[in-house]
DNA sequence: TAAAAATACTCCATAGGTATTTTAT
DNA sequence: ATAAAATACCTATGGAGTATTTTTA
């Protein structure tokens, strides 16, 4: 499983359609629904009802969307904070943390 | 940026070694560098601290070591969440997941 | 000088492409 | 009839391997 299964998951979940999220994602269709296949395969559950004229998500393939667009934006988050931390910029946004009295 | 990426990440700064993170990894060592490399590039600073000898995290690093352990779990958790859902098990055991402050 | 990372290639697995077929409307 | 996914097959990019060199404790 690599993070290319996950873009490509949450282009056809956003479309509902292999061909448009194949078109977006600059990929050919058999390239895109192997690449589906292989991680329903990988996860052990089919993410999307398809009966070549609708496609819709499962309840698993619903789960896994959330799960998938945050985990795509958490990437893009440790990229920038990774390098925000380069540049010696740290703790400049200190969330806020309150000790229990017992601490 | 694939998880390949973050696999071999967290494997080098736990070893701090790139020929031990390898054999873990099941790679050859120079393989192990190039896909670093690469990530460092993307991310656009270095994440190690290398001379020959010595392999220590930068700054940089540290964060991101961080974020790709818990992206890494973020994501075999959310194989499990789908494959319960297809089960129409449902949220009987959510696997904590902290998200980066930025998100 | 000995260890570990970097370089310089070569190879091959697999992601991706093209062509076609199938199927539901 | 047609639009979209699946299937079959081929291509080629880049991930990974082997051999070697470089570097510094």
């Amino acid at each position: 499983m690599e993070l290319r299964h996950f873009r490509y998951f949450v282009a056809v979940a956003s479309e509902l359609s292999f061909s448009r999220a194949a078109e977006k994602s600059l990929v050919a269709q058999p390239a895109l629904g192997t690449q589906i296949a292989d991680l329903e395969r990988e996860i052990g559950t089919s993410l999307f009802f398809r009966n070549k004229r609708v496609v819709r998500l499962t309840a698993a393939g619903t789960v896994f969307l959330e799960e998938a667009q945050a985990i795509l934006e958490a990437g893009e988050a440790a990229k920038l904070k990774a390098l925000r931390a380069s540049r010696g910029e740290f703790g400049e946004l200190s969330i806020g943390f309150f000790a229990a009295p017992t601490m």
